[in-house]
DNA sequence: GTTTATACAAACGCGGATGTATGTAAATAG
DNA sequence: CTATTTACATACATCCGCGTTTGTATAAAC
């Protein structure tokens, strides 16, 4: 009814982001209809296809904010003295980026439990770049703990940061799925411990 | 056009679930129509729904088909005089399962990415009764490595077991994302060595 | 051999979601 | 101050998928 100025169309694309990451956790992708959506941000539908060209648009929309976090916070030290400290302290800032931002960890709910990789999302199957760059970084940070001699003899750096990332991507889908007093997210500290104290000499 | 005695129809059902695999691994759960299923399967919606209650009953029915090979192969013998090797026979079992059962292989990776888990599939995000048992099989075989001490020092055999379930839940997932000449494919068995060989005394 | 139940095919009716087209009041440009 | 563009709301047309109903030829039951 009312022309909004430049800024509160920004605060509605937001909303409409917002209110899709609610809808989507709740109904799955596929069963989100851009009704509950616009409804769910206090507007209607037409709001949506000014600000997006359709569902999908929405989705990569949302999708793009839940990245930003993990680029600034999961970092590995090239000075660090104890590598697999680091690797330990990296493991746990990711899990901690889940528990801190729920925007974030609702994001990457759906992107593993609510969402169907057909079509548009098919690409969505194979590793990212930002996940091909942490496999990286974490064959580097094996490679240092093993010039610093803290690693076990006789193991590839490669192949203990392939394990990792296993690891890695095992928990994150084992912790989303959990309910927040199950044992999967009460020791995931834990179970990061007991990863890297694997392979310490 | 004809009736058909009891073993037509019991072809037709399983030419149904057949057809639902297909189809449910090209075009997701949710954007699968009953339509397309019967057409692949060279009947009409009528024969769907004489079999099955809906598209929900049609998917269990498929899923309960692809559990049923690993309660058969995967398995862990109490008598085995080095548990760490039967670990590592028993991880590569279950890819070897994915390898040579297309059957299965589809169903897991409809599972794994071509279906949201909302409403009456909200369920299948646990840990199904079988993954846990797999995880207590774990734990029991470590716990015999201990005794037979081919274990590391200083190992929990429930912290271990937990890592190698995280460790496969990813090397599943990321084995039925990778094309077939991936990394992930042709060197799935070195990882599994991998894994395994960190836990070696 | 008749009857009945089976195993589908074909047709019907319905709601719901989508994309677009149109309307409109206010913000902005000039 | 007028014109135009913006940021939506509203209305429209279309299609698609679902569940149900009805029809029907044959197998099975008796």
């Amino acid at each position: 009814m009312v022309r909004k100025t430049k800024e509160d169309a920004e605060i509605t694309r937001r909303h409409l982001i917002d209110a899709a990451r609610r809808v989507f956790l709740e109904c799955g992708v596929s069963r989100t209809t851009l009704e509950k959506i616009a409804s769910a941000a206090g507007v209607t539908r037409g709001a949506v296809y000014w600000h997006f060209k359709n569902k999908t648009e929405l989705f990569f929309a949302m999708r793009e904010q839940a990245i930003l976090p993990f680029v600034d916070r999961v970092i590995f030290d090239e000075a660090d003295e104890d590598p697999l400290a680091g690797i330990e302290a990296a493991l746990g800032e990711i899990i901690q980026i889940l528990v801190d931002q729920p925007a974030t960890r609702d994001t990457f709910e759906i992107i593993s439990f609510k969402c169907e990789y057909v079509d548009e999302f098919a690409a969505m199957m194979q590793c990212t770049a930002g996940q091909m760059d942490f496999l990286r970084q974490l064959t580097e940070a094996y490679t240092r703990a093993g010039q610093r001699g803290v690693l076990r003899a006789g193991l590839l750096p490669e192949a203990l940061a392939y394990d990792t990332f296993l690891f890695v991507g095992g928990l994150i889908k084992n912790w989303l799925a959990s309910a927040p007093d199950a044992h999967f997210r009460v020791a995931v500290d834990a179970m990061i411990h007991t990863h890297v104290a694997l392979r310490r000499a």
